[in-house]
DNA sequence: ATTATTTTGTGATATGCATCACATTGTATA
DNA sequence: TATACAATGTGATGCATATCACAAAATAAT
């Protein structure tokens, strides 16, 4: 597909400041595509050498753990997906899939790393994005197994609040099973520690809706373990 | 101090290649330490505009989680140190503490940076580092949280030969509580688990000192969780 | 050498949560 | 509209492992 990057209402701050020569290049080199949510993106095991940017929509990254998949972060849009593999191994090293509808261009690697070489700019914003996961992933790595259920639900569901949806009342994009392999959990378990949630007037449950009614007991929740 | 980075042999393999005038620069504008075993190399909550070159020995990556300090990384040289932090808030996320005698150079964010601006070759190969890091933090969140303390005390260990000391035996670098803070478990589930694994000829434990005895069954123990 | 302090070994107990089992509801499919 | 299938709710049970409590050993400090 061939259109024009130079219009995309999607770019993200430093892609606005490429050069010419380098919209022009991007521009003739990516795939656009609309999808479904459900639809694979980036599959582990599979051979690639494309950056896909992820234009809107939100995403879970996914990777097959020893038993279980594993969600290892949700993204959403604006964001460039599939870096470390095609930087690395060529074979994808985990999966991506929409779980909204989205809108996503396949980036060839080597036009990307072109664009990498010429734009100062688009650079740091590059390497300050992998700065962020890298903390996140710090982060999470010291909150995670340090907490009890409820506190890593509690942060789940303020993220999907605070980063995701920036409101306190959203549609979980996921189902309990899937949520339970984000927080590290059993399915059951979810059911259960939403339920006390919502008799505890925290938070309040319809299906997928949620409703976060006292935020700061949420947080004390988060930080108790 | 003074010293002329075209000779430092700990250069990897892109710094190799920084331009005369990158060189120079670097040259003229770092702080050269010798640190000891225990050492501090980065204070978790300091204000800090350095990026720190390991240049040798061993350090750990840690973090203080809501209940006890976790080690989220071990890092072995050469390798540089705070970017996520200098790149992001200035204030440090986590704090880097020598593990072993260890050599640094302290190098202003505004020289990494410039260098980074003029040396595609430098930029590229931080930007696969950080996506090696990336896909290995996807990882370890993935087995981590799915795999039983043997599981995740084998993989541990295999780490240590592998990636940090290259051979089969090696002297542990860790007390056991720093040990329990790597791999989220107790101080006396290391104590109890190394025992095991020495009762069932797996490794042999002497105080810190490691051998691997049978590198097949440790393995094997790291996949059935 | 002697004392103090940190590190390690090991049993007993308590508990958070996974797992199993099945009922119930909701949602696609024919 | 009926039927199949997926997603959720909820009790009962078992187990891995954290925690507690000391003893023993090793290391550091005096």
């Amino acid at each position: 597909m061939q259109t024009d990057c130079r219009n995309c209402p999607f770019k993200t701050k430093a892609t606005s400041m490429l050069s010419e020569c380098s919209l022009d290049q991007l521009s003739s080199n990516h795939l656009e595509l609309k999808l479904k949510k459900g639809d694979s993106i980036i599959k582990q095991g599979t051979y690639s050498t494309n950056v896909v940017f992820l234009r809107t929509g939100l995403a879970k990254i996914h990777i097959a753990g020893p038993y279980t998949e594993q969600i290892v972060k949700m993204v959403n849009a604006p964001s460039y997906l599939g870096l470390p593999t095609t930087f690395g191994s060529k074979i994808n090293q985990y999966s991506v899939t929409a779980v909204s509808d989205a809108e996503v261009c396949f980036i060839d690697l080597e036009v990307f790393q072109n664009i990498l070489d010429e734009n100062k700019e688009f650079t740091r914003e590059i390497i300050q994005e992998f700065c962020k996961n890298e903390l996140e992933s710090f982060h999470r790595c010291a909150n995670r197994t340090q907490k009890l259920i409820r506190g890593n639900m509690a942060d789940a569901i303020l993220d999907f609040a605070d980063k995701i949806f920036k409101a306190d009342s959203f549609v979980l994009p996921l189902s309990q099973v899937e949520f339970a392999n984000l927080v590290d959990t059993s399915r059951e378990s979810v059911s259960r520690v939403l339920a006390e949630f919502d008799k505890d007037g925290i938070i309040k449950v319809n299906g997928r809706q949620i409703d976060i009614l006292n935020k700061k007991s949420l947080i004390m929740v988060s930080q108790n373990g």
